[in-house]
RNA sequence: GCGCCUGUAGCUCAACUGGAUAGAGCAUCGGCCUUCUAAGCCGGAGGCUUUGGGUUCGAGUCCCAACGGGCGCGCCA
C-alpha cells in the first residue's frame, strides 16, 4: 500500500515551518529569542477567508509593539515553499494570515481517516500530564442516584474519554460515602423498614431515608436473614444492617451506571481508609507538618493558608472525625498511588466546599495538582411544564427513571449537551421524541445513512467498489463544496478533541458531532456517492466511510449508540 | 451580609480562553423527493450580547459598579 500523505503530520510541519519564521522575524525586528508567539493554527472562521487560520501575528504585535498586520505579511511572503499541502497563504487585516489548501492534502486527509479507522483524530497532545485521577458521581449509598449525578456521571466519562484519546493516562473513580453517622441513620431507616415487615411496625426516623428503594431492600434482608436482627443489640445491628444496605445500594447504582454506559476503574470505599488507619495517619501527618493544629480541644486544617476563608475542624473535640479527615485521606491516598494530577467533579450543591478541598491537596504538598468542576444543576421539564423535583414535595426523580422515560442515548447526549458550569434545563418531551427536533437523532442519522449506502454498494453487486473506496484510490477527484467543506470538518476533529478535553469542555464535542452529521447531510443531499463514474463513485464512498468513521467515534466518546440502521 | 456559577435571537444554548460580519437547534415564513433513508437539504426573518463605566489597535469574553436568576456559607456530608 502506498503511503498517504498524513495531514496530521503536515499540519504540524505547516506549523513548525510558521514558528520558524516567526522567530526569524523577532530576530528581524530586535526581539528576544523567546518572543515567538505560539502559532495555534486553527480552522479559519468563514471559509471566504481560507481553510486555517493563525491569529499569531496579532499577538506578535501586541508583545512585539509592532504593526500586526506588517508582520503577517512578512511571514506570509516566504510563499508556500516548505509548507506541504498549503495552495495558497495570505495576510489579511487586521494581521490574521490564512491558509488555504491545496487538494491533494483533502485527499491525504480522507486516506488518513480510512487507514487509522478508530484510532483516527487520536492524538498525544495531553500525554504530557502525567497519570491523571479523575473522581466524579461519589454518591452517598442511601438510594438510588439523582438526575445532577446523572450529569456528572455523562461529563466525567466523556471527559476521561477525551483525555485518553488526546493522549492523557487517565484513571476513573468514584468515592463511596459509606461511614459514619450516615450510613447509622442508613443502618436505622432499614431497619424500620425491615421490622415492620417482620411484624414490629417501627418508625422510619425524622431525618431517616423514606424511599421506596430502602423497603425493598428490607425484603431482600428479610429473605436472606428472617427475623433474627429484631433481637440483635443495636451496635451489632447497625453495623450488619449498615453494611447490607450499603451492598444492595451501591449494586444498584453500579448496575445503573452500567446501563447509562458509564463504568468507573475503581469504587473507592470511605471505609476502606479507616480500617487501614489512614484517617488518623492524615490527621497526624498534617500536625507534624503544621498545617494543622489543636485549639478548644479540635483539630483544625489551617486552611487559610492555603487561599480559604476560614479554618476547618478536621477532628472534632469529642474526638470523632469530621468528613474532612476522611477526605484529606482519600486524597492523599491519590497521590500515593502515582497520580500527578486530579480532578474531582462536584455537583452544585458543594461548591461551596472547592476552597477547602483545594486546602487539603496544597497541604498535601500538592498545591494546583487538584482541579475541581462543578457540574450545574439540573432541571427536568415537559414542554413547557417543570417537573417538581424537591425533596420535600416527597419525590427526586432518578438518573434510572429519565433513562427509562428517554433512552440512554438521548440522556447521555441531552446532559453534555451544555457547558458544565451553565444550569441545564432538560426537556424530557423533547428528548422522546424521534423527529426532527431531536439532535440526538440527528447525529445517528448521519451515520445510519452512511451504513445504508454501505448496504446498497453490497446489495447491488458493487463489492469491487467498495473496495476500491475502502483502499482509497481516487482521492483527487474530491473537489465539490460540499466534499470540502466535509473534509475539512474531518480535519479539526483531533484538535477539537484535545482542545475540549484541555478546556473541560465536553459539550463541545457533542456540538462538533453535530457539525458532522450537517456536513455530511449536505453533501449527501448535493452528490450522489453511487453513481456511474466509478473513479467518482469510489471517492465519495471513500469519503463517506471516513465520515462514518468519525462519527462513529464521536459518538462512542459521547456514550451515543452508532446505529447502522433507523 | 460574604463567596461561587450565571445573564447572548420568542425558547434552549454555542462562541475553542482577547481577534475577522456574534453562530446553532427549536419555533416561524418560503422552496426541494421518479435517484444511495425527507429523522434530510436550501433560503428568509429574528441581536444595543441585562445596564453603566474602564483597560486597548480590537471586548460577548478581562477589570469595577449596579440590577436579575441559581447555589453555597456548621465541630452536617
Amino acid at each position: 500500500m502506498t503511503s498517504p500523505s498524513r495531514y496530521a503530520q503536515s499540519l504540524a510541519v505547516i506549523e513548525a515551518e510558521l514558528r520558524a519564521r516567526f522567530d526569524a522575524a523577532a530576530n528581524e525586528f530586535g526581539q528576544s529569542e523567546d518572543a515567538a508567539p505560539d502559532v495555534a493554527l486553527g480552522p479559519a472562521r468563514d471559509p471566504a477567508h481560507g481553510d486555517f487560520a493563525s491569529a499569531a501575528a496579532l499577538a506578535a504585535g501586541k508583545k512585539w509593539k509592532r504593526n500586526p498586520l506588517e508582520i503577517a505579511q512578512k511571514i506570509a511572503a516566504a510563499g508556500t515553499d516548505r509548507l506541504p499541502g498549503v495552495g495558497t497563504i495570505e495576510a489579511k487585516a487586521p494581521g490574521f494570515i490564512n491558509l488555504r489548501m491545496a487538494q491533494p492534502f483533502w485527499g491525504g486527509v480522507v486516506a488518513e481517516a480510512l487507514e487509522r479507522g478508530a484510532d483516527f483524530g487520536r492524538s498525544d497532545a495531553l500525554s504530557e500530564t502525567g497519570p491523571v485521577l479523575l473522581e466524579f458521581v461519589s454518591a452517598n449509598p442511601t438510594g438510588p442516584l439523582n438526575v445532577v449525578q446523572g450529569r456528572s456521571s455523562s461529563l466525567g466519562a466523556t471527559l476521561a474519554g477525551m483525555l485518553r484519546f488526546a493522549g492523557a493516562d487517565v484513571k476513573t473513580e468514584t468515592y463511596v460515602n459509606d461511614s459514619g453517622a450516615q450510613l447509622d441513620l442508613l443502618a436505622d431507616s432499614l431497619y424500620a423498614r425491615y421490622a415492620t415487615l417482620c411484624g414490629v411496625p417501627t418508625a422510619v426516623p425524622d431525618d431517616g431515608y423514606q424511599g421506596d428503594d430502602i423497603s425493598e431492600v428490607a425484603r431482600q434482608l428479610q429473605a436472606r436473614d428472617g427475623d433474627r436482627w429484631l433481637k440483635a443489640a443495636q451496635a451489632e445491628r447497625r453495623a450488619a444492617l449498615g453494611a447490607f444496605a450499603r451492598d444492595v445500594i451501591v449494586e444498584q447504582q453500579r448496575r445503573d451506571l452500567e446501563n447509562f454506559g458509564v463504568v468507573f476503574d475503581r469504587w473507592f470505599f470511605e471505609s476502606s481508609l479507616y480500617a487501614g488507619g489512614k484517617v488518623d495517619e492524615v490527621v497526624d501527618w498534617l500536625l507534624q507538618r503544621g498545617v494543622a493544629y489543636e485549639k478548644d480541644g479540635a483539630i483544625w486544617l489551617r486552611s487559610t493558608q492555603f487561599g480559604d476563608d476560614k479554618d476547618r475542624v478536621l477532628r472534632r473535640s469529642d474526638g470523632r472525625p469530621t468528613y474532612l479527615a476522611p477526605d484529606a485521606a482519600y486524597h492523599r491516598d491519590k497521590f500515593e498511588r502515582g497520580n500527578r494530577y486530579l480532578i474531582d467533579i462536584f455537583g452544585p450543591d458543594h461548591h461551596g466546599y472547592v476552597a477547602r478541598i483545594s486546602a487539603i491537596a496544597a497541604a498535601l504538598g500538592h498545591p494546583g495538582k487538584l482541579e475541581v468542576l462543578i457540574a450545574q444543576q439540573v432541571t427536568l421539564k415537559r414542554g413547557a411544564e417543570t417537573v417538581a423535583m424537591s425533596k420535600r414535595a416527597g419525590h427526586v426523580v432518578t438518573l434510572r427513571e429519565v433513562v427509562d422515560e428517554v433512552g440512554k442515548d438521548a440522556a447521555r447526549f441531552f446532559f453534555i449537551n451544555r457547558a458544565p458550569e451553565s444550569q441545564l434545563i432538560f426537556d424530557l418531551s423533547l428528548a422522546v421524541e424521534q423527529s426532527t427536533n431531536n439532535p440526538v437523532y440527528y447525529v445517528q442519522y448521519g451515520h445510519a445513512r452512511i451504513a445504508s449506502i454501505v448496504r446498497k454498494a453490497e446489495e447491488t453487486g458493487r463489492g469491487a467498489l467498495l473496495e476500491r473506496a475502502r483502499r482509497g484510490a481516487d482521492l483527487e477527484r474530491l473537489e465539490h463544496r460540499t466534499e470540502i467543506a466535509l473534509i475539512r470538518r474531518l480535519t479539526d476533529f483531533a484538535r477539537t478533541v484535545g482542545e475540549a478535553a484541555r478546556a473541560r469542555a465536553p459539550h463541545r464535542l457533542a456540538e462538533y458531532a453535530r457539525d458532522v452529521a450537517t456536513d455530511f447531510h449536505a453533501f449527501y443531499t448535493e452528490c450522489v456517492v453511487l453513481g456511474d463514474d466509478e473513479a467518482l463513485s469510489s471517492a465519495r464512498l471513500s469519503l463517506a466511510l471516513a465520515s462514518k468513521t468519525v462519527l462513529a467515534s464521536a459518538l462512542t466518546l459521547l456514550g451515543v449508540s452508532a446505529p447502522d440502521r433507523m
